[in-house]
DNA sequence: TTGTACGCGTTATCAC
DNA sequence: GTGATAACGCGTACAA
């Protein structure tokens, strides 16, 4: 697997190395004749340059850095397709790598992507992240670095959010004007800002409508099917039966919905369900999921958008934006008490 | 942002950068407190190696690439986790592309993947790949590679498949024998494979049972559910209503059943519907979807150990091999014609 | 035990 | 226009 290099070029050819290099990128004064046939021989040869040499050189790599807790639920996969669609335009490539919600993979990741010289970084963090000072090293050393959704407060750095406390308002007034007066929360994790805001819109909505929200009322879950369907089983098993559930993701409610299905309960006359983060099969399923759609494709390209503008910066200041998206509710029969 | 060299400790402590490098790898003799020292002022400093720079030296780099078509559907995120059980283990990293199921992107990522070093490659072809030729000569040339599931057959070297031909019959087979007399396959495309042996796993089973197949029931269609939905749609329209579908994967059989329902047929008292690759939702949707099951983690692991063991042989004779997997048909109410 | 020098593949800055 | 050379950061054969 020898690769060609600038060199074979032109020991093939009598040449300079540093002719055969002006040749190839088209620099300087150069008789055109040359260039042609270093042209046409770098190519009979195979010849590709090689990356990593550059990088080396040039202490960057017109590559970007993705990294991501997950990529089992369709959402970041869907966030990663918006950034391609932007980065790729502008001749830049992405490098996934995936934390499986673990913070030592995380940093892992990000090390091993930092030290490839990716030109920058964006960042969803892990459920379990607590420690972020190698991030915020990183940003105050002025890599940089744009976190969508699940971020943390320590980093000062471009931001793209969506408006969780909001939706998850909204969200949980839709049960209340169900009828629903004993509702419960399946959380996200505590350490994610994304899980603090759904909560605080969940009793926001309750203090509106002078519901009062009892502790045992919010239980925090993880963002898997199989951690909606445990708690609600636990749930189930101790009698402590609530009339709904808005649940923090998709995949957590609709692991509720078997466990509640599997004992019997139907949805939504005994327990209503209401997701959060639109997932492809939330009309699929039975019942069809009530949910909050977020602008997945919309995060990603925003996301891009903010990376490049910040790795083109160069000598000037970097002013940290944040964008927070707008999303909808998507009502359907997993939370319609009455039709 | 500027990096920590090893050049930097030297200065600092007034060594020879070979000593300090030496130092830091623990090589051959060194003074204890000499190492001591620059591990200890290297911590300080904050120096941590620059892979690409090794890269360039040792011209491999302990990293592997990834090189799948999509990861909307769940079943290429779960080989992934499967490859990453093993490779992290012995200290590789992966480095994830996706190709968008478009060919053009695919062979860039194999471009990119290959000269940024990695030592070896793990790839499933897009639906579209027709051209192997890029991928032939690296395998030609020694490169490792090994293919999954989406193969080619001119790419002579280390595979993991899944037995298609016997699983899809098997899946045919139990639509005969619930007596549907008119079953329609929706394949996937040509170029891949796999679909020919599901087809012809679909053929053979009716050959068994001595029935017929027109061409007109079989159908080319993508994996994706809006592929489904738009075949099955065209199916409706014209008023050509099998009573059962064989669906080359989930999503496609999924998109079936969402148009299906639509139009007022019903599951699977009209059409019944089997799918393939097993998705999570399979048994939350309305109703269950009977599907052949792959070993998803099973062939990331494969494919993982199949590309070390080739990486690690060094000067010795590669010899391909090809490792078949085996699934499981798990029926469920949308394939249950009498209960 | 430590320092010197070279090479990995490029590009850029000099001379000529 | 073209050639020689230094540099990017690291590892290592060789000299000291």
């Amino acid at each position: 697997m020898k690769h060609v290099t600038i060199k074979d070029v032109a020991k093939k050819l009598n040449l300079a190395i540093s002719t055969v290099s002006r040749a190839l990128n088209d620099k300087y004064d150069i008789r055109k004749e040359t260039r042609e046939l270093v042209l046409q021989t770098a190519q009979e040869m195979g010849y590709s340059p090689n990356p990593i040499a550059r990088h080396l050189l040039k202490q960057c790599s017109n590559q970007i850095g993705v990294v991501i807790p997950e990529f089992i639920n369709a959402f970041f996969p869907e966030v990663i397709i918006g950034i391609q669609e932007v980065v790729q335009k502008e001749g830049y490539q992405i490098l996934i790598m995936q934390s499986y919600e673990n913070a030592e993979n995380e940093l892992e990741n990000i090390k091993t992507l930092e030290s490839n010289m990716v030109d920058g970084l964006i960042v969803s963090l892990t459920k379990e992240t607590k420690d972020v000072t190698y991030l915020k090293k990183l940003i105050d050393n002025g890599f940089p670095i744009v976190i969508f959704n699940r971020t943390n407060e320590l980093l000062k750095t471009s931001t793209v959010l969506f408006d969780d406390y909001k939706w998850a308002f909204f969200a949980t007034e839709h049960l209340i004007l169900q009828g629903c007066k004993n509702i419960y929360h399946f959380m996200g994790t505590k350490n994610l800002t994304l899980s603090l805001n759904r909560k605080q819109g969940f009793l926001d909505a309750h203090k509106k409508y002078k519901m009062e929200v009892l502790p045992s009322q919010i239980i925090e879950c993880g963002f898997m099917i199989h951690d909606g369907e445990r708690e609600m089983e636990k749930l189930i098993q101790s009698k402590d039966i609530p009339d709904a559930i808005f649940a923090a993701n998709d995949p957590s409610a609709i692991g509720a919905m078997k466990a509640l299905k599997r004992n019997g309960y139907k949805i939504p006359e005994d327990v209503a369900i209401v997701g959060f983060t639109e997932s492809k099969v939330a009309d699929l399923i039975d019942p069809p999921l009530t949910s909050v759609a977020q602008p997945t494709n919309e995060i990603g390209q925003t996301a891009a958008r903010l990376l490049l503008q910040q790795i083109r910066l160069k000598e000037g200041v970097f002013v940290p934006q944040t964008i927070v998206l707008n999303g909808a509710l998507n009502i359907r029969s997993s939370s319609l008490k009455k039709i």
